[in-house]
DNA sequence: CTACGAAAGTTTAGTCACTAAAATTTCGTT
DNA sequence: AACGAAATTTTAGTGACTAAACTTTCGTAG
């Protein structure tokens, strides 16, 4: 047999549940759809929605997730296709990252994801969300590695660390960004453009070198 | 006159409400406390708590602003009595923030901090939650200024910048230690480190300098 | 020192997220 | 055809939050 007809109405109703909601948070905004309005046009109870989302936050995780596909193909493209100076691709990474956001979401709208996601902590979806997280930290690691290769930056580092550390602070200065209405895509881009700098910038005084 | 009546009945109100909030959140817990509750044992009515704080988890924001001069206070105890090495310093400046928030608030209580703090965005208490990262940032950057001094760290770097950046770091691994249960005090300050000693390592090959 | 007006608080009525449990429908199988 | 289990719906309720009507109370002008 294919598949019992029991769980094809369950994905199909998980699906109807889904689109129903992308095309209202869509049209009128997060904040002013109902579940109980999102049941009632997918066909079914408002309890049901809990049952296969949880929460209406969640059901808005589920559906950001269905975009990161996009996103780690944009981002695969970068690193595809590195300039010759690293800073400029980290940068590229945040700037990518920061317009996948906006062509998805308002920003009010994904106050609600890292909020979310935030209270979800250790349980389920939160586990969702860090999953991208790790994928695009692997991303990161693989352009830093390219960099090694070409003889840019020293062997000495420990690339997986530096990808770490260069994707959470991309991260922190998306939370910013998404934090603050008045914050511009540009502005969000030079301040991330100066912690790059900062960090790759020498800080040691020369004279005095004593860095291990 | 001192101070008209009405002025400070309602200063006594708010801080009855503060005073029991903060009672009930510590000795219940944030989620089963209801506002209900606090208003009936600080004699007012619910309304009125929602008058003066907007929403629950405003009021605990609130609460948690009068733990601010306390962390300043340790924090400049720290900026009084730096160690010889600013990575050093850097990474206490974590380990002061981090234990400071263990010994005011359970996990799940931060998230909701740091959620509310997100969803208030542009706001008003945003805001105040704002005006603390900026105390700190200028804290760090007086840190920075006197390695500057000593000629330890070069000057040719943006002492405020890297201020910035270095505080923006501890700001992401403060969420990411808050948003993981499992995640020790131990393993918080490691990951701080690991970040710490790679934005101070040499990054660009020896011979390949460039660093303008 | 009293009466009026504005300030502050309370009541009331309602929306919406979310939950537990009882009742009902529906698919799969014997 | 009929029983049992899976899934959904119904019901009833809690709690955050809001708008608006109503009431109390302080400050002051007469």
């Amino acid at each position: 047999m294919a598949k019992s007809l029991r769980k094809l109405q369950k994905q199909d109703r998980s699906n109807r549940i889904l689109e129903v909601a992308r095309t209202r948070f869509q049209n009128e905004g997060y904040g002013s759809v109902t579940i109980e309005s999102i049941a009632a046009e997918a066909a079914v109870s408002a309890v049901t929605v809990y049952n296969y989302y949880e929460t209406k936050a969640n059901l808005l995780l589920a559906l950001v997730k269905e975009s990161d596909d996009r996103l780690i193909a944009q981002l695969n493209e970068l690193a595809d296709n590195l300039p010759n100076d690293i800073r400029d691709a980290v940068a590229e990474f945040g700037r990518i990252m920061r317009a996948h956001a906006m062509t998805y979401l308002a920003k009010s709208t994904w106050r609600e994801v890292l909020a979310a996601s935030i209270l979800e902590g250790g349980k389920q979806f939160g586990a969702t969300y860090r999953n991208l997280d790790q994928a695009l930290i692997d991303l990161m690691s693989v352009m830093v590695k390219s960099y090694q290769g070409r003889g840019i930056v020293s062997r000495d580092i420990d690339a997986d660390k530096l990808a770490d550390t260069l994707f959470e602070m991309q991260n922190i200065r998306f939370f910013l960004f998404i934090s603050d209405d008045t914050q511009s895509v540009e502005e969000a881009d030079l301040r991330f453009r100066g912690d790059i700098a900062v960090i790759f910038a020498e800080k040691f005084k020369p004279n005095l070198k004593e860095v291990t």
